[in-house]
RNA sequence: AUUGCUGGCCGCCUUAUCGCUGUGAAGCUUGCUUCAUGGAGGAAAGUCCGGACAACACAGAGCACCACACUUCCUAACGGGAAGACAGUGAAGGAGAACAAGUUCCCUUCACCGCUAGACAGUGCCACAGAAAAUAAACCGCCAUUUGGCAACGUGUUUGCUAGGGGUAAGGGUGAAAAGGGGGGCCCUCCUUUGUGAGGGAUAGCCUCACUUCGGUGGGGCAAAGUAAGAGCCCACCGGGCCGUUGGUGACAAGGGUCGCAUGGUAAACCUUGUGGGUUGCAAGGCCAAAUAGGUUUCGUUGUUUUACAUUGGGUUGCUCGCUCAAUUCUUCGGAUGCGAAACGGGUAGGCUGCUAGAGCUCAGUGGUGACGCUGAGCCCAGAUAAAUGAUAAGGACCCUAUAUCGAGCUUGCUCUGGUUUAGGGGACAGAAUCCGGCUUAUAGGCCAGUAAUUUUU
RNA sequence: GGCCUCGUAGUUCAAUGGAUAGAAUAGGAGUUUCCUAAACUCUAGAUACAGGUUCGAUUCCUGUCGAGGCUA
């Protein structure tokens, strides 16, 4: 498939241009995108055109958590599982003809998940971001 | 050695892989890559104080408002710290006249602790209880010099009962507090002006000498006390007020004289006195500046309008608006408005700066009881911004629990201040946001010093 | 980042510094009723936490903890 030529660019890494940021770009996500649920996180996704990077927002309320060491730490493993498991959702996003422009997650449960369970989290991304798609249009 | 208290320090380490971010260098595709080198704390927290820095304001003085409040020192400054003074609480010891006891009060030592100016500048408050609660006060009692009534026989300047008036703070009970504290007011003689009289003695107390375990003890000397009743009256002592003296930089302390000395508590009630305070905060402030809308200026364009949607006067109506009638003024090279273009300035999103070399850190010497200061040498040690400093794996050290085993003890199958093995679990509180100095609060575990108690050994 | 306000029964509110902290409602028990509701009677229940000032603190002061709001 053509989407394979540029599979070299998908690495680990996670620089600056692949993170959402601006009031403007943000409410954009919360406005027009969809969103479903995937315990622990409420996930926002933007679909957008094809070679285009998805850009990720990662939030965890202060209401939930006062501390900020507690959102801090939440915040670091959430992107180091996203960033270890990127270069999977892609490709099977892509296999599947679907191109993600923004994605938003918002942390919703009251208690701190290990990382490995975030792990397991991420790998049913894809999945559900195809039946959440295939709900929609039905 | 263990436990408690006080003070100080540390607060996991190593390797590998994959990532984030500041700075420097190199390369080119000018925003990416490569290399090198930095990357959370003792509280970064709470935002409770004090400053630096910045913008604005500002002749000077007073009032108001807010904060602080023993003294001296430290400090850039502080509501912070150090050393002291005084008060309070607790413990131990001592004194505590005349039988014992030793509460209160007093003295000494140690520890803890204090938002510790002023309560004879003024105002307010002090519930309940209690007779009385702040200009003192008579409920039950007690007293006899007074007046009235009744009774008695001893017929009186009589005695008893009772009522009113007067005096009196010993006793009673209340309360957080009852007017500074706890004691004493004894014995004898004389006089007539029967008195706060004179004399003598005793005791407390005071002075002095010797000894002392510094708490006292012993010797000598001087030496108190008015009254019908009662003691808030009198006497001396401690404490207190006022005025000198001495010591201390000072808070204050020691001691002398004088005043018997009713006049409490509360200022974290109002208040008074003294000292200090301009306001706002790095989202301060400075610079660059897209798109869209709008502003100003200029140019272009016959798009629209310019005898009425203008002005003045009259009528209608109580008045206004409205309606209606009449008059006046201007002109196409002009005005108003629309459209298009350009420029200018303000300014939003966004970006840059402020931004991290500082009341800085380490070491050595030195002054000071100490907080801290001075001198010299060396060092550069986070700057993110939807917010970096991480994740995973392996190994090591540490702590806890259980098991097995060795050792020790004895009650011989149990115990442990011990050593080792294996298994499982644990690593706290917490994340820079302009920067410093403090305070307060959170904190698994470990180390050091001082101190108290207990046990063991020498 | 800066600033302000408030914490009282399960809930909504009272209470000059003065004694057992009050009221409504909710809860529990009982009376009434064939049963329930309503009504009536009784009952338990609280000053956020810690320290201080005072004879005495919900109230005054200080510090923690929590909740809510304002500002850009």
């Amino acid at each position: 498939m053509e989407f394979s030529a540029s599979k070299t660019n998908i690495d680990a890494s996670f620089p600056e241009k692949e993170r959402l940021k601006g009031k403007a770009e943000i409410s954009e996500l919360f406005e027009k995108g969809s969103f479903f649920y995937l315990k622990p996180f409420k996930i926002y996704f933007l679909e957008g055109s094809q070679n285009e990077f998805p850009r990720v927002l990662i939030s965890v309320p202060k209401s939930r958590f006062s501390r900020a060491s507690e959102r801090n730490l939440l915040k670091r493993r959430i992107r180091e599982s996203y960033r270890l498991s990127k270069a999977s959702i892609i490709d099977r996003l892509s296999s599947n003809g679907i191109n993600l422009k923004k994605i938003g997650f918002v942390y919703v449960e009251d208690r701190l998940f290990s990382f490995a369970y975030l792990m397991k989290t991420m790998a049913d991304f894809s999945g559900s971001v195809k039946r959440s798609i295939k709900k929609r249009n039905a």
